[in-house]
DNA sequence: TAAATTTCTGGGAACGGTTTCAAACCGATT
DNA sequence: AATCGGTTTGAAACCGTTCCCAGAAATTTA
C-alpha cells in the first residue's frame, strides 16, 4: 500500500530547498527562480508528494470543501439539482459535503451549522425554507447560492426558474387546445414554487377570460398518492373537467392511475400536464406532456456561481429557461 | 456571525485548566477529576466551544469523514443506495464526501484515490467494477464495505441481495400465472447483476421444464430506451410471448410504452414484471409487478458496517431479503 | 508516618502545512 | 567598487489538536 507519508519537509530535501520554498511552488504565492522551480516539481513527481488537506486548511484557513444542504434526499428533481452540483464540483478541487435538513427549517439551520463547523468554503442550498436574512446571518461572509427558489434580496444569487411564467405558458398550451375546465393539482401552500405555479395557473385563465373554479383546484404535497387523491376528490366534486395541470410530475403520474383506475382515458377523455419531466415522464403511458426545469444545468450553474466567488471572479448566471415538452398526454378538445 | 474562535486554550484558560486536560474531557481518553472535568464542561458551555476539525485530523490522523464512491449518480435505484448510507451517517458523528466513478473502472480508481487523498476514515462502494483484490490494494488498511455488488472474498463486506434467486422468484410467479412463453430483457452483459438475473430466468424456466428459448432474451442496457427497443426487436423476430421479465424497473417502462405503442395491452395481452421497484413503478399503468430490494436499508447497513469496523464493533449483517411485490401488470394466461 | 502505588495533570513536542520577516542575492547605477 | 531597488530565499512562528512523558497529588500499604 502507501509508502510512509510524503510531506513538503521530504519534498524540501530532496530538492534542496527549504519548505517555504515548496509550500510557494505549490501556491504560486511568490515567484521562485525557475531552476528551484523544476527541482521542487521534480521531487513531487518523483516522490508522488500529495499534500495533506487537514494541514493546509488548518494553517490556511480554508477547506476546499462546499457544503451542499438538501431537503429530502430522494426527490427526482432535486436530486438531479444535486447531481449538477456535484458534477460542477468534480471539475474544480472542491469536495462536496452533504446535509440534509428534510424541509424542516430547524434541521437547516443544524445543517448549515454542521458545515459550517466542518469549515466549508461556501454553501449551496438546494432548495430550502430559510429565508435571505436568516441565511445571510449564518452564512456569515461564506459565499453562499441558493438553487431551486428564488428569495428576496439574492438576485444574482439564487438561481431558479420563472415559475409562474412557466406555468401560465403551459396552461396556455392547455387553453390553446381547446380546454376551458382545467383543474389543477396544486402543491403544498406553504411551499413558493406551488404558490408560483398556482399563480400562473391564474393568470392564464384570467387572460383567457376563463372562470376560476375553487373547486377544480385540490392541494397535493407533490406526491403521486396525493395525486391519486385530489383527482379522486375532484370525481367526488363531480365538477366536470377536460384536463389536469398538476404541480409536479409526481403528481401527474397519481392522476393518471387515478383515472386509469376509473376508466378514464388519456388524453382522449382528459388531458394532463406535468412539472419538472423528469427521466420516466418520457415513459408514462402516454409519455407525459410537461415542463422541463433544466435542474442539472441549475445544480452546474448554482455551484459554479459559488465557485467563482471563492476564486473572486465574476460569473454570469446563464439563461436557464424552462421548456414545455409536448408529448402524447393532451389532446385536443373536441 | 460567530465570534472569534474559541479554542481549546482559551477553554483552558476559563477553567483554570492545561489544554491537555481539555484534550482529555473532550476525547474521554485519560479520566479526569470530576470537579476539574465539570469546569471544564462549563467553560465549553458558555463559550460555545466547537472542536477545529482540521486540528483534530491533523493530530489525530483520523478525519471523521467516509468516502462514498458512487456510479452515475441519478440511477434511482443506486441514488436510494446511497440515500441509505446519507441516512445512516447523519446518525453518526462522521460526514459523507462523494467522489464518483461513473461506471469506468479508472475514474473509480481515480475517485478512490482522491477520497485517500482526502484521509476519509472509510469507504462505501456503492456498486462499482473493481474486484475485491483491487479494492482491497487501493484500501490499504481503511475499512470498507461494498453495496449492492456481491464480491468474491469480501464476504461479510459486500451487502447485496441473491439476484438469481430474486430473479427465479419472479419467474416462477409468471410460470405460476401459466405462462410459458416469457421472455427476458436482460442488462448489459458485463454487469454482474444482469448475469445473475439472467441466471434465475435461465433456472426458473429449467426447473419448470420450459425451453430456453433464446430469441426470446434481448440484451438491454437497463434504460428505457433500450427497453422500448428491446420490445421492438423482439416483436420484429415474431416470436410470440406472452410476458416479459425485465431486468429492471427502466426497462419495464420502456417495453410498456412499446406496447402501448402497438396497441398491445398490458396485462390482458402481455404480462410485464419488473425489478428494482422504483418509486414510480407503484403509479405505473398499470402498477407495474416488480421485484422489491430493499435499496435503502441496503445502504443503511454498508454504512453501519463500516462505522462498526470504525468502532471496532461487531456487526452483522440484517437479512435483507429481494421481495417480489405483486401488483397489477402481470395477469394470470387465459 | 514514611514509602509505594495509583491516579491526575501540565509541559511541550509532534502533525504538515502557510506566512511573516529579514537576510541574501541580483544585475543595474553611480 | 560601493550602493540601490527589486527578487528570491530560509528561519521561525503559528494554525488548534493530540499524545507522550514526567511530575504532582491522592490513596494505599507497610
Amino acid at each position: 500500500m502507501n509508502q510512509k507519508k510524503i510531506t513538503i519537509q521530504d519534498i524540501a530535501r530532496t530538492a534542496k530547498v527549504s519548505k517555504s520554498t515548496v509550500s510557494r511552488v505549490l501556491n504560486k504565492t511568490t515567484p521562485v527562480h525557475e531552476k528551484k522551480r523544476q527541482a521542487v516539481l521534480d521531487a513531487m513527481a518523483k516522490l508522488n508528494f500529495k499534500p495533506n488537506v487537514f494541514a493546509r486548511s488548518l494553517a490556511g484557513g480554508y477547506s476546499m470543501t462546499l457544503g451542499i444542504v438538501t431537503q429530502n434526499i430522494g426527490s427526482p428533481f432535486y436530486d438531479s439539482v444535486t447531481q449538477g452540483v456535484i458534477h460542477a464540483l468534480s471539475q474544480s478541487h472542491y469536495s462536496p459535503i452533504f446535509a440534509d435538513g428534510q424541509w424542516k427549517p430547524e434541521l437547516e439551520v443544524e445543517a448549515i451549522e454542521t458545515l459550517l463547523d466542518r469549515n466549508v468554503d461556501g454553501m449551496v442550498m438546494v432548495g430550502g425554507n430559510l429565508d435571505g436574512q436568516h441565511l445571510d446571518e449564518l452564512r456569515g461572509d461564506k459565499p453562499m447560492a441558493i438553487v431551486a427558489k428564488q428569495l428576496e434580496g439574492w438576485e444574482g444569487r439564487s438561481i431558479a426558474i420563472d415559475n409562474v411564467a412557466a406555468s401560465r405558458n403551459a396552461m396556455e398550451y392547455l387553453i390553446d387546445q381547446g380546454h376551458e375546465r382545467i383543474a389543477h393539482l396544486s402543491g403544498i401552500r406553504e411551499h413558493e414554487d406551488a404558490r408560483d405555479r398556482y399563480e400562473g395557473y391564474r393568470q392564464a385563465l384570467s387572460n383567457a377570460s376563463l372562470p376560476l373554479d375553487e373547486n377544480l383546484v385540490v392541494e397535493g404535497n407533490f406526491s403521486s398518492q396525493s395525486g391519486v387523491m385530489a383527482v379522486e376528490t375532484l370525481l367526488l366534486r363531480g365538477e366536470g373537467f377536460s384536463a389536469i395541470f398538476a404541480a409536479n410530475d409526481e403528481m401527474a403520474y397519481g392522476a393518471r392511475l387515478a383515472l386509469y383506475r376509473r376508466g378514464i382515458r388519456v388524453p382522449e377523455d382528459v388531458s394532463i400536464v406535468g412539472f419538472d419531466d423528469q427521466p420516466n415522464s418520457a415513459y408514462m403511458t402516454p409519455p407525459l406532456t410537461t415542463v422541463a426545469q433544466p435542474a442539472v444545468e441549475m445544480g452546474i450553474a448554482a455551484a459554479n456561481l459559488v465557485l467563482s466567488q471563492l476564486g473572486n471572479e465574476e460569473f454570469a448566471i446563464p439563461e436557464l429557461p424552462a421548456a414545455l415538452i409536448i408529448r402524447e398526454s393532451v389532446a385536443r378538445r373536441r
